[in-house]
DNA sequence: CGAATGTCAGGAGAACTGAAATCG
DNA sequence: CCGATTTCAGTTTTCCTGACATTC
């Protein structure tokens, strides 16, 4: 993908231009930038945020069930835990009810650091989704939603 | 990102369920894979569908204009075409005009596999995007388009 | 035993950087 | 001299595979 300023207009071919696969993937290419260079800022990754807020969220839990909820590759679940608890966000400790398991657990930092990690990303959102109101963003995540659940089940 | 079934139910926390561009950069990785396989089975990749289309639809141009057009990278086009070209799908031609410029040309054969490219394209599309009718991918499509324009003039 | 877990080592592909050579 | 074009070499990042030891 470029960072040339031709796209999206009268340069492009008109059946570029409307397949809706490119359009996919140039937004989430240009939407990625802007939340990793967004959150780079706060030091932060967005894998960070994943983990962060669903140990919130859920509750504290094992890394293979961190990686099944997050979407992370169960092979990277551990460089992102080392890093999480290498800054003291995350606590990693083994399970006496299973100890094939390490029980994650969100810090009392880690939930101060996720508060602002929301709100940065809330500003990142919104500046990538700028030109979208309310409802259009609703729209949008209920149409990728239904993409979603469709090739995940099928 | 998981292969996972786990992914966009009730076990990923709303806060994360609901990031638009999580979503937007999970639906694009499963459609990416889509078309990269799908377009695999006819020895192609998406960007010679993207240079292909361009050069039928606007007429002969160097590679720089491609780049700018298509959105690959201009350290990339060279590879791209270097494969068209050994397949015979595209001629590279000194331009006599600017002699620092190659003039890229569409052949017969080059056309011929546009042809079954898009077709191809359109099945994985279809595919793709199944659980949506087509005033919903219409729909999608105005969204992104928005998305886009405002992140490339922004 | 089979299955799940945590860990590590690395691969493939895409996006991207930097620079050199050539020419306008 | 400055800028555009083509090309190449190489880095970074992300997704993903494979394997292994441990434990259930």
């Amino acid at each position: 993908m470029n960072t040339g300023d031709a796209h999206m207009d009268e340069s492009v071919p008109a059946r570029l231009r409307n397949r809706p696969t490119r359009l996919l993937s140039m937004a989430s290419t240009r939407c990625d930038r802007l939340v990793n260079d967004g959150l780079a800022r706060a030091d932060a990754r967005k894998w960070h945020y994943a983990v962060l807020v669903t140990l919130a969220e859920i509750g504290p839990m094992s890394q293979a069930e961190l990686s099944r909820r997050t979407g992370i590759y169960h092979s990277d679940v551990v460089a992102v835990i080392n890093e999480l608890a290498g800054r003291g966000l995350v606590e990693r400790a083994p399970d006496p009810a299973d100890r094939r398991r390490n029980v994650i657990t969100i810090t009392g930092p880690g939930t101060d650091h996720l508060h602002r990690l929301d709100d940065l990303l809330s500003t990142i959102e919104d500046e990538a989704l700028a030109p979208l109101n309310r409802e259009e963003r609703a729209q949008l995540v209920e149409l990728l939603t239904r993409i979603l659940t469709h090739q995940v089940r099928g």
